[in-house]
DNA sequence: CTGCGGTGGTCGTGTTGATA
DNA sequence: TATCAACACGACCACCGCAG
């Protein structure tokens, strides 16, 4: 499956929707270099689509993304009368397109700044059966009605507001594998470590307390977080510990006693190895 | 004087690769 | 998904120097 990964923050942007219908025999019009996303929903009938070299059929409930710089055209006519939306957007942020969703998230992408807005990846399948395409329906439908007052404020603020929820209704119907025993067990291991960051966890722990294999552990968290429990547990300590350094005027051991480090020196270190700067320079950014 | 950062040495734990 | 062995490196301690 065809994953497009997207680098939020910036949140993908909305330009335009509308409702087509095709006749028997019609088909959807040839094009290159669009330069926006052309999300496709169908409600009823087939659409025949190629992208390059991939064949698509995406029939009711089914939605399709066609990429900007992809080549696209209908691979052959309606068997039915086919009623379908599109929908353009567009990102200001990098994307990329996956065959394989490793699902992996890009710890280091980071455009930490003072305030750490972290981006994240977002991840659409190009190519999925809509899990409610009853919802999706009816958020087009919403889109399609506030065109008319695409001309004030409040009404471009709601239609950016409703794709939002459109794209999460995309990401939330992802093959299954991004719910795997694997991830389940990272995600639940990320949540202990966040839970319990003051504390001295060992990955024994971890184990015991989700019946997983410490190794086990770190693996799944490897691959869906692309670090380690110990280096995982390591950066929210640090993040952590820059609120504190922002929000407090404690000193520099008292911090790291209280995100969990026992020796001040050793937080220091920690702390300049990942932020670039130690804790005494992050804290006068502020003052 | 106090608080902080840097360095070097040591120990133990976690990670990795191979395998079942 | 679990186990084992080897190895890497995280975590800590002690000490020193610097700056406010």
């Amino acid at each position: 499956m065809t994953m497009l990964v997207f680098t939020v923050p910036p949140l993908l942007q909305y330009i335009a929707c509308g409702h087509s219908i095709f006749d028997p025999g019609e088909r959807h019009m040839s094009r290159r270099n669009l330069h926006v996303f052309d999300l496709l929903f169908v409600q009823k009938g087939c659409l025949y689509i190629g992208e390059e070299e991939r064949r698509y059929e995406v029939g009711p409930g089914c939605a399709l993304v066609l990429r900007p710089d992809c080549f696209h055209y209908g691979l052959e006519g309606c068997r039915e009368r086919t009623e379908y939306y599109w929908l353009h957007f567009q990102t200001s942020g990098p994307w990329t397109a996956a065959d394989d969703d490793a699902g992996e998230l890009h710890p280091d992408n980071a455009a930490d700044e003072l305030f750490d807005v972290r981006s994240f990846p977002l991840t659409l399948p190009q190519f999925v059966r809509l899990a409610k395409p009853a919802k999706a329906d009816e958020l087009l439908g919403q889109l399609d009605q506030l065109h008319p007052n695409a001309h004030l404020s409040a009404a471009r603020l709601k239609q950016q507001l409703l794709f939002q929820e459109l794209v999460q209704l995309l990401a939330a119907s992802q093959d299954s594998r991004r719910n795997s025993p694997g991830r389940a067990c990272a995600e639940r291991a990320a949540a202990l470590l966040r839970s319990r960051y003051r504390e001295d966890i060992t990955v024994r722990e971890l184990g015991k307390r989700l019946s997983f294999h410490p190794v086990y552990i770190a693996r799944c968290m490897q691959r869906e977080y692309g670090c380690t429990p110990r280096e995982y547990l390591l950066r929210y300590r640090i993040e952590q510990s820059k609120l504190l350094l922002m929000q407090t005027d404690w000193t520099i051991a008292r911090i790291a006693e209280e995100v969990g480090f026992r020796q001040a020196p050793y937080f220091s270190t920690c702390f300049s190895r990942l932020e670039g700067i130690t804790p005494r320079e992050y804290r006068q950014l502020f003052h």
